[in-house]
DNA sequence: CTAAATAGGACTAAAATGGTCCTCTTTTGA
DNA sequence: TCAAAAGAGGACCATTTTAGTCCTATTTAG
C-alpha cells in the first residue's frame, strides 16, 4: 500500500507519450491508441492535467494536447498533485485537522517531516527522468526483497 | 492523497502509547481508554502489530501488549508494512506485475527509485522520533537538503 | 471454575476509485 | 454555412477498499 492511484499511473504514461512527441498537439484518441489506455479515461486524465497546467490544449478540429512545459520541468509531485490533490501523508497534516484526539496525539510533527521528505523525493524526479527508465538499471532491494526492474516474462 | 490509512495513523498512536509505558504489558482496553480509539479497533490493530512482531503479547488475565523492541528500533516503515502491507508506489512495482501495457510502459524504473527514496524516509524515522516531535527539532537531512518542519499555525 | 485477556476471523456499512457517457462549446475546412 | 473533429465539464454507476464491529475460540491467574 501507500501507492499512487492507477489513474495517476496512467497519467504518467500519457504524459510520457506526449513528451516523446514534442510540440505537435496530439488528440486524446491518438494518445489512447498509442498507449492502450481507454479513450474516455485518457480524456479525463488530459482534462485534469490541463486544469493543473501541465498540458495545454487546443480545441476544434486538428486540436489536441501537448506538454505545457519541458518534460524536465514537470515533476512526479506535479503529476500527483494534479491527479490526486496535494500529497499529505496523514489527514492531520493536510490543511485543517479535524482530529478529535489532538490532545492525545503524541505524533504529528514527525509525520510532517516524513511528508516533506516524501515530497522532496517526488519533486526531485522529473517526467524526463521517468522516461529514461531504461538506463543501466540499478537493482534495489526493498522491504527485504530485491527489486528487479525488468519486463515481465 | 498518497496518504497512509487511518488505521495506520491510529496504529502509531497506539504504539506511541505503549512506548510511553515501558515494559508493563497493557491491555487493549487500557490503550483504548488512554488514546480515545475504540476498543475493537485497538484490538484489531494490536493483533496485526503482534503478527508483524512489533508488539509482543501475553494472554490470559493480567495479559496485554508491550513493544517487542525499543521504540528507537521500530521505524515508520515497519508500522506501515505491518498495517498496510509492503510499501510500493505503483502496482507494477509490487511483487508480480499484471500490467497489460508493459510494452508501452516507458515509465517504471523511476517510480521504483522514488519508491526507494520514500522508503528511506520512512525507515529513517523511528517510533521514538514520532513520539518526541516536540523536541528541539532534529532536522534530519534528506538527499542533501535539510528538512525543517514547523508546527502548524 | 471463572473472569480477564488475547487470537482469529466473519461480516457489514461507508467511502473512494475507476471508468463510462452525455451534452455543450470551439474550431477548421469543404 | 454547416458538418465534423476536437476539447470542456460534469453526471453517473459499479466495483473495490477501508473502517469498524462482533462472535467464538483459547489461554492464564487467582
Amino acid at each position: 500500500m501507500l501507492r499512487i492511484s492507477k489513474l495517476t499511473d496512467y497519467g504518467t504514461v500519457v504524459l510520457a507519450h506526449l513528451a516523446d512527441l514534442d510540440d505537435a498537439p496530439t488528440s486524446a484518441s491518438d494518445v489512447a491508441a498509442a498507449t492502450g489506455v481507454a479513450l474516455p479515461t485518457v480524456s479525463k486524465l488530459l482534462k485534469a492535467l490541463g486544469k493543473a497546467g501541465l498540458v495545454s490544449s487546443t480545441r476544434g478540429s486538428h486540436g489536441g494536447y501537448k506538454l505545457a512545459r519541458n518534460a524536465t520541468k514537470i515533476s512526479a509531485a506535479d503529476v500527483i498533485d494534479a491527479l490526486e490533490g496535494p500529497v499529505s501523508i496523514t489527514e492531520c497534516s493536510s490543511n485543517h485537522s479535524l482530529c478529535d484526539f489532538e490532545s492525545n496525539c503524541a505524533v504529528g510533527g514527525a509525520w510532517q517531516r516524513i511528508n516533506v521528505a516524501i515530497r522532496k523525493a517526488l519533486t526531485d524526479v522529473s517526467l524526463a527522468d521517468l522516461l529514461q527508465s531504461s538506463r543501466p538499471s540499478p537493482r534495489f532491494s526493498f522491504a527485504g526483497a530485491p527489486i528487479v526492474v525488468e519486463p515481465k516474462a
